[in-house]
DNA sequence: CCAAGGATTGGC
DNA sequence: CCAATCCTTGGA
């Protein structure tokens, strides 16, 4: 899970699975200015990432892996290019992208996204951005994300974009100070407190 | 089995 | 600031 370059093609075209099979972080800040599809009974729902969060390894003690492979959290564990969606506070549901390597727990949190079509809520927020796509756990949770229903489309370049602390891990102890979050400059979708820095060139 | 708490949100 | 609301987890 390294290397590869960050668009896997063609605008418009369905991210594969190499595309998730890669360093969680990798994957998070490229997922910024893609398009994030939900199609059900024939309607079209789609908003563009603006912000995500990357929770990363079995160590991650912000991670729901935290506690090893548990009936919840197993899927972390599995085949990247899959969905991880929960419901959170018993109100939100929360949707993940599985990726790296098939047994090393790391998934990426879709936090905020853009209203491009069909949206029938509020995208800001990472539950709000469920709301408005229609996705909920029961539904969508474990759905391969190269099949036809809920997918990410690949897009044309975003601006720069920031990192900074992941939002209300703050039980992580030092985890919760990875700068694990990304977002897109100066866009109005991003939710939470102000993202703290712009990314570095090349480092982590 | 039970108690505790949460990768959130919206209202006061 | 705080409660809603229910699922998940760890511990007795």
């Amino acid at each position: 899970m390294e290397g590869k370059p960050s668009s896997s093609g063609a605008p418009g075209a369905k991210l594969p699975r190499a595309f998730y099979a890669r360093d969680t972080r990798d994957v998070a800040r490229e997922l910024i200015g893609k398009l994030l599809v939900h199609v059900e009974g024939g309607v079209r729902r789609v908003a563009r990432i603006v912000e995500t969060e990357a929770y990363h390894g079995p160590d991650d003690r912000a991670s729901h892996a935290r506690f090893g492979p548990t009936r919840r959290a197993a899927i972390m564990f599995g085949p990247p290019g899959v969905a991880y969606v929960y419901l959170i506070y018993g109100t939100s549901h929360c949707m993940n992208v599985v990726t790296g390597a098939e047994g090393f727990p790391s998934a990426v949190l879709l936090r905020a996204a853009e209203p491009v079509e069909g949206c029938l809520h509020s995208t800001r927020g990472p539950g709000n951005l469920c709301r408005a796509l229609g996705i909920r756990r029961q539904h969508d949770n474990g759905r391969d994300l190269t099949g036809d229903d809920l997918f990410v489309e690949d897009a044309p370049p975003p601006g720069p974009i920031l990192s900074g602390r992941r939002v209300n891990v703050d039980y992580a102890g030092p985890w919760s100070e990875k700068p694990w979050r990304y977002a897109l400059a100066g866009s109005p979708w991003v939710s939470g407190p102000r993202v703290a820095g712009r990314t570095k060139p090349r480092r982590r």
